[in-house]
RNA sequence: GCGAAAAUAGCUCAGUUGGUAGAGCACGACCUUGCCAAGGUCGGGGUCGCGGGUUCGAGUCCCGUUUUUCGCUCCA
């Protein structure tokens, strides 16, 4: 374990010096979980959304596409139950170093004085012969009556800070009841903090006009706020989806692990709209397709697996991650969720719009249920990395760092390089490359020993090296090199593109899933 | 967010009891070689993460802060 946390540190530091991922804002000191993509990286990332996006809309026909803004309607972050699940005003206990949740510590405290009443009460009946109910409603014990003025107090001043807000207060309702954390047994606590998972901005320009807005936690509102435009400009039928690639922010207590988790990331989401009742047939339909959407890559079979939820989200019926073997274990990187119809079902009762259905098999309305299948593009670009990176021991003691990255995603595909750098073989070389460079992501090298021009190319993950030498003046042939076996292959320089166009085009990836 | 450790050139790291910063690689120019990196010459590059403090003097000691890593915690 301690040395695949190593090889994820090599890889982090590879991704940086080549030129794919940097730190955000690294001249001043950096912004914590948050990073940017370089000038391999963001062809890398490019390469995987296309891949998706192809997969999704040109390979079904009943699944469009759209991009929705980031900013939305905060009535939605309710609708969603964005607004209400994230607000959880949290405390540490500074001994056992354990957060919990204020408000629950207050309401535990608040069961225990009702067990209190209830032993009590409990005790009263079985001594009279009552039911509870009338031990209950007749008792008179001062005990019983000490401790239900002391809980409705509690209580009342438990509502109001909560009402209010006021996280100071709920911090002295704590100290005032000397609750203790159930671990260290201490009360050494810190103040009571409001996690926001969402960021918040505002909108509009002057103080009073100003509307406070969210930056999407999600992208898959977006989709469910224009299932009504889409369906019926698009005149589509159900069964049929939506996708969508776009940024999402979520203000994570604690974000790590490089790329894995970040507080500004990318999702690719699709929202399959299907008959109620069929949603699972469908569930289990899309969790196959994305898996061979990820076999196809060639990343290695044994690398994935399913884990299914056994504890769902309020909203679903069936869920499942898609995970991925990352140096650091196995690490979700799609999830794929049965949202029944929760969510159309919320945004037609906040906006009072109708959000239905009419099926004309059934001759009948409905809202429809949802199949999400979302992943995102920063894992996805994580595991393409990790599983692409080997420090390859060579014979006679060599090595190299390549990077085995499948072909059509690739951030460069090939690199035109003169043998020497005279005799007119960086002309010829030049000339290659601006004919190549209209198909393909195609550099120019001339510095350095061959060799060394090799290595570079092999440490960006390029899959084929074109050398220009003293022959290729003479019949206009040149040498192919492969990336993963080294090779060399003497071909026609006009032969170029046929030769390389299958390998690195995403058909040859896209042919696979059908 | 808590705790611990770290931060010196693009990278990996030296830097003595406190005395004005070095190496290798990388980078640039030129020469040489030419099919799997690390030949020669010359050169560019660092207010030692940032801000205070102690001191005649701080990369070095103290405090704060930011970032990173690890552990805990959290995770729709």
């Amino acid at each position: 374990m301690a040395k695949q946390e190593d090889v994820f540190k090599t890889i982090v530091a590879h991704a940086k010096e080549y030129g794919f991922v940097f730190q955000s804002s690294e001249i001043y000191d950096g912004l914590s979980a948050v990073y940017d993509y370089g000038q391999n990286g963001v062809e890398l990332k490019n390469n995987i959304k296309r891949y998706w996006w192809e997969a999704m809309t040109m390979l079904h026909d009943n699944i469009v596409g759209i991009d929705s803004a980031i900013f939305m309607h905060p009535t939605i972050w309710k609708a969603s139950g964005h607004v209400d699940a994230f607000n959880d005003p949290l405390i540490d206990n500074r001994d056992s170093k354990k957060r919990y949740r204020a408000d629950v510590l207050i309401e535990d405290e608040i069961a225990k004085i009702d067990d209190k009443i209830n032993k009590e009460v409990a005790k009263a009946a079985k001594r009279f012969g009552e039911s509870f109910d009338e031990a209950m409603f007749r008792q008179t014990n001062p005990r019983v009556k000490e401790h239900q003025e002391k809980r409705d107090a509690l209580h009342e001043r438990y509502s109001n800070a909560m009402n209010a807000n006021d996280l100071a207060e709920l911090k002295q309702i704590i100290l005032d009841c000397e609750i203790a954390d159930p671990i260290s047994g201490t009360r050494n606590w810190t103040d009571v903090r409001q996690f926001n998972l969402m960021f918040k901005t505002e909108m509009g320009s002057t103080a009073d006009g100003a509307m406070e807005v969210y930056l999407r936690p999600e992208t898959a509102q977006g989709i469910f706020v224009n299932y009504l435009n889409v369906q019926k400009t698009g005149r589509m039928r159900l069964p049929f989806g939506i996708a969508q690639i776009g940024k999402a922010f979520r203000n994570e207590i604690v974000a790590r692990q490089f790329i894995f988790r970040m507080r500004e990331f990318e999702q690719m989401e699709m929202q399959f709209f299907v008959r109620p009742g069929e949603e699972l047939k469908w569930f289990d339909f899309w969790r196959q397709t994305r898996l061979k959407w990820h076999k196809a890559l060639g990343l290695g079979d044994q690398k994935y697996r399913f884990h299914d939820h056994e504890k769902l989200a309020h909203y679903a019926n069936a869920a499942t991650d898609i995970e991925f073997e990352m140096p650091f274990g196995f690490k979700e990187v799609e999830g794929i969720h049965s949202r029944t119809n929760f969510d159309l079902s919320q945004h037609e009762k906040f906006s009072g719009k109708k959000i239905q259905y009419f099926d004309p098999e059934l001759n009948e309305g409905y809202v429809p249920y949802v199949i999400e299948t979302s992943i995102g593009v920063d894992r996805m670009f994580l595991s393409v990395l990790c599983s692409a990176y080997e420090d390859q021991k060579l014979e006679g003691g060599d090595s190299r760092v390549v990077l085995h990255f499948p072909a059509a995603l690739a951030p460069v595909k090939c690199c035109v390089m003169p043998l020497v750098k005279k005799d007119g073989l960086p002309e010829k070389a030049r000339e290659i490359q601006h004919r190549l460079r209209f198909d393909f992501t195609c550099q120019y090298d001339e510095k350095d020993s061959i060799g060394k021009r090799y290595r570079r190319q092999d440490a960006i993950g390029t899959p084929y090296c074109i050398t220009v030498d003293h022959q290729t003046l003479e019949d206009g042939t040149v040498t192919l090199r492969h990336r993963d076996t080294m090779e060399q292959q003497r071909v026609a320089a006009a032969d170029l593109e046929s030769l390389l166009r299958d390998s690195v085009s995403l058909n040859s990836l896209l042919k696979k899933l059908l």
